[in-house]
DNA sequence: CGAGGTGAAATTGCATGCACTTTTCGGAAC
DNA sequence: GTTCCGAAAAGTGCATGCAATTTCACCTCG
């Protein structure tokens, strides 16, 4: 009888995928490892994003790549419109500088309640991690400061104490980031950065809440600036023009 | 043959959801649905939202129901653990916290920019409408106000001229949505929107930034204090605790 | 040689079905 | 009466398959 056949058939692959994918739930998985290409730059704005190909690539049927495709794209890390294949979001570059803009507003309010709010602990813990980071500075080297200024601004996010807040600086990050990819190679970078910081803890170690947001707040700008450059590739403009 | 019976029966299927959900593409459709269920309190925070029943009260399998479910909570609406139902997001009392300040800042900050954004047009039209909003107070129209309050708000969002922003302080007001209710049933609370508006308005008109965002924080700072009195109702502290 | 049109291949949208997990409920033990 | 247990019921997770749309190559016509 046909049923017994596909009921082996369904076994099988089913082992199979257990084997090969481990660890998680299949869906949050691949939304992880997709946003995680994104946002490293290992898929670029524009690049389609076909379920076929992501399905045999993770080992799965279309129907969990489809869901993975519906959350990133609630993310705004991808773009689908009915029909079409997904692709990685492509802002035009008016959104891409309302972005920029709202990420200084935002790093500019963690700044400020950051100065109001972190525990002794928490300043002494950012203080430290910034003279450190001083030797890669020196070093130059550039891979290892990338870690640490994410990690950097992720505490200043989280010193915040407002867990909403977090998760809209962290998102609109993650959005941005495709866009801001070779930041560090912009030759004298690498020693302003660490300047900028600089300013930041020492108004957040005064608990100068509105120096740390004024410094914060031209820190990214300056960012903004040095990314600018990076958009404009693949077709401009397709999205939230 | 069976496949010719699946096949006949598949088609009748099709037809009828068709002539039943009308305009739009399904999942976008149910999305909007459901959200707006969420949001205008016909379902409260810690319902449970079984994919069954929803597929069988919007006439469609699963399968799109499924997809539905994953954008809203990607949204913050609902909430989805692996092999629970999902269920209408409830937040804890600090989260909720957390939400109102932020949407206190995120004012503020459209305020400011609309201050010193807004076209004549933009700005004409916000004291007019302000203006006219007066008789709803003095008849005590509540519902009427409560309309002209999300477009007040809407207007300051539009006004800042930053799409991110916009998108931002949307999505916040959605989730926070559910939580301030019957926000206009408190006695003289009317007159107090009507009065703290008028604030901001000037500010506005005036073009100064500072008085508008200040205006702007502390209109939503009392919104929140009239607010939280709604909250811990269903199981506290389920999310984001 | 380019513009437009046509059919096949590729791809998405959704329905259906099986496996597995959670929930519920009846009954036995205490 | 309450607690604990186990089986049935309900519900979720994912695979598979058909229909419909889009894409693309190829061909025809100007």
């Amino acid at each position: 009888m046909y049923a017994t056949v596909a009921m082996q058939n369904h076994s099988l692959k089913q082992i199979r995928r257990r084997e090969i994918i481990r660890a998680g739930t299949t869906v949050e998985q691949m939304v992880r490892a997709i946003a995680d290409m994104i946002v490293t730059g290992q898929m670029l704005p524009g690049e389609k994003l076909d379920e076929v190909s992501l399905a045999a690539r993770f080992d799965v049927s279309r129907t969990p790549v489809r869901e993975a495709l519906r959350e990133l794209g609630a993310m705004g890390l991808v773009e689908r419109e009915p029909n079409r294949s997904a692709i990685v979001t492509n802002v035009s570059e008016t959104y891409l500088h309302s972005m920029f803009e709202a990420m200084a507003e935002l790093e500019a309010i963690c700044a400020r309640l950051s100065a109001e709010r972190m525990t002794v602990d928490e300043r002494r813990t950012m203080e430290l991690e910034h003279k450190a980071s001083m030797r890669l500075v020196h070093a130059g080297a550039e891979e290892e400061y990338a870690a640490h200024n994410t990690e950097f601004h992720t505490r200043l996010y989280r010193g915040a104490h407002n867990d909403h807040i977090f998760e809209m600086v962290t998102q609109t990050r993650a959005r941005l980031a495709p866009f801001r990819r070779a930041q560090f190679r912009l030759p004298g970078r690498l020693a302003k950065s660490y300047e900028e910081h600089g300013r930041i803890v020492i108004a957040i170690m005064r608990a100068d809440g509105s120096a740390a947001a004024q410094a914060a707040y031209s820190h990214v700008e300056i960012v903004s600036d040095a990314s600018a450059v990076f958009a404009t590739t693949g077709e401009p403009g397709a999205r939230n023009s």
